[in-house]
RNA sequence: GGCACCGUGGCGGAGUGGCUACGCAGCGGCCUGCAAAGCCGUGUACACCGGUUCGAUUCCGGUCGGUGCCUCCA
């Protein structure tokens, strides 16, 4: 078990993993508003926690990773009202459709996925202690929460309140019920055009965006939990405000590490539903590939910006490539001591602010050291490999494909390729080959005679 | 305007007070009938200007440029 060091924006600084409970890590990842299909920015935060669980698990750590859905929001009304439909069918539509797109990833699922609706109880029980310490308000069955009231507001995004713009730019009716503008709401009285609405001691209504994660988080982890994640747009407003309501409510942090990840790019600007330059994730599975997908998103560190361009998607089609091709001449088993450093080095990298960039960085030292051996004649044992990309869910990409191999008619055109060769007629066998490349296979001559690959697996 | 982050060779992208990151592409070579794959070799890279230092891409200050957030956003 190694020692474990996270980026935590709230001190700016690498914090040790310390686990309440030792051996025990909790994280909640914030997951999207389900108005409509997630893009492929959205599924960087899904991807980045699920394969920082899997590492954490391999170190040893029993992990509990929690990804909420927000299915109640003002987007979420607009949308159905726009689409002709109720809130409740669109967000249970859009969740369905979460959980099938992510499922396209391969990560399997996050231990818990709440949801704000059928978590009622829990957020309404949060606001009603916040009332009682006067650290929240009742205004015309809205509450809002009291931001001076929290003497660390801003600390998470270093933001001294006396110097923020304030204003709420789309709520007027807020704005007059607020006691400052500041202020922020955790339960909203039911508006016409709204179409769900809870009971509450302050009347039928719904929460506010940020409590609800305050409330789940909670609910699910405790107080203190070890990691709070979520892309870095999310810092402010949405964790300081999830960190000032637990704050108050609780006279307790909510987490110990607030991890961020950076943003999706194309074209050097941010994918975002705002900005409109979004490619939805299921369509960038089916074009990229999933396993291209996670080796371009494990190419850069989590926290910097990431390029999704031709050229990227090229490099990780690459890389996908010289694993399959290595997968090919390494034998099951374990690998030579001699490689052992660089696997100590890839985990020591992850160990390092889960810094996959550096990593992959030894494992493909690793690769080129393992092709020279087999080159020289060595057998060399996969196990290392395998440790590595099982850690980024990629050591599928060392199995051979559950589909058949060459069909007769490709071996068949395969031997006539190597009497041809027997007999010196390269003109015929050059056709053979072409034959075969039309068939979908790649012709590869080896010192034990000519073998087929599959073509996609080269192109 | 405020806060945060970033500017590394053709591209992507780590990292470090002095020692090859790594990958892709290019070029040369080995192997090969040719090719593919693999291997070997190959790049006066650290935005600019000052400062600290024996020495800075790395630390400090400034300039320029970019990105994110500033109550919708992963």
């Amino acid at each position: 078990m190694r020692t474990i060091r996270i980026h935590d924006t709230a001190s700016g600084a690498l914090q040790e993993l310390r686990p309440r409970v030792p051996g025990q890590v909790g994280i909640y990842a914030c997951g999207p508003t389900v108005y409509n299909r997630i893009h492929v920015g959205n599924a960087r935060p899904f991807v980045v926690y699920a394969l920082l669980k899997r590492f954490l698990q391999h170190e040893g750590f029993e992990v509990t990773l929690v990804a909420n859905l927000t299915d109640v929001n003002d987007k979420i009304y607009a949308a159905a009202v726009r689409q002709g439909t109720t809130s409740t069918a669109l967000a249970e539509e859009m969740s369905a459709h979460y959980r099938a797109d992510t499922e396209l990833l391969g990560l399997g699922r996050p231990d818990v996925e709440p949801l704000a609706t059928t978590s009622m109880p829990g957020i309404i029980a949060l606001i009603e202690d916040l009332v009682a310490r006067d650290a929240a308000y009742e205004a015309e069955g809205d509450v809002y929460f009291r931001v001076r009231s929290d003497a660390r507001y801003g600390s998470l995004s270093r933001r001294d309140v006396d110097q923020m713009d304030q204003g709420e730019g789309d709520d007027p009716v807020g704005l007059e019920l607020k006691q400052d503008p500041l202020d922020f709401a955790l339960w909203k009285a039911n508006k016409p055009g709204e179409d769900t609405a809870w009971d509450s001691p302050w009347g039928r209504g719904r929460p506010g965006w940020h409590i609800e994660c305050s409330a789940m988080a909670e609910e699910a982890l405790g107080l203190g939990f070890e990691i709070h994640g979520g892309g870095n747009d999310l810092v402010f407003p949405h964790h300081e405000n999830e960190a000032a309501q637990t704050r108050c409510a609780r006279d307790h942090e909510l987490a110990q590490i607030w991890m961020h990840n950076g943003m999706l790019q194309l074209r050097g600007e941010k994918m975002a539903k705002s900005v409109g330059n979004v490619t939805a994730l299921h369509e960038a599975v089916a074009e990229v590939s999933r396993d291209a997908l996670l080796l371009l998103f494990c190419s850069a560190h989590y926290r910097q910006p990431l390029a999704y361009s031709e050229d990227t998607i090229e490099q990780a089609r690459g890389g996908i490539r010289r694993l399959r091709e290595i997968a090919r001449t390494l034998v099951p088993g374990p690998s030579p001591e001699a490689l052992a450093p660089e696997r100590d080095a890839f985990l020591d990298a992850l160990a390092d602010d889960f810094n996959t960039a550096r990593g992959l960085g030894h494992l493909w030292t690793w690769v080129r050291d393992a092709n020279r051996r087999t080159a020289a004649g060595e057998q060399v044992g996969d196990e290392h490999l395998r440790e590595m990309l099982g850690i980024l869910a990629l050591d599928n990409v060392l199995d051979a494909p559950d589909d058949d191999g060459p069909d007769d008619a490709a071996l068949g055109l395969l031997r006539e390729r190597d009497a041809a060769r027997a007999e010196r007629d390269w003109g015929r066998a050059d056709e053979l080959r072409d034959a075969l490349a039309a068939a979908g296979w790649t012709v590869r001559d080896g010192a034990d005679g000519a073998e087929l690959v599959r073509a996609e697996d080269t192109a």
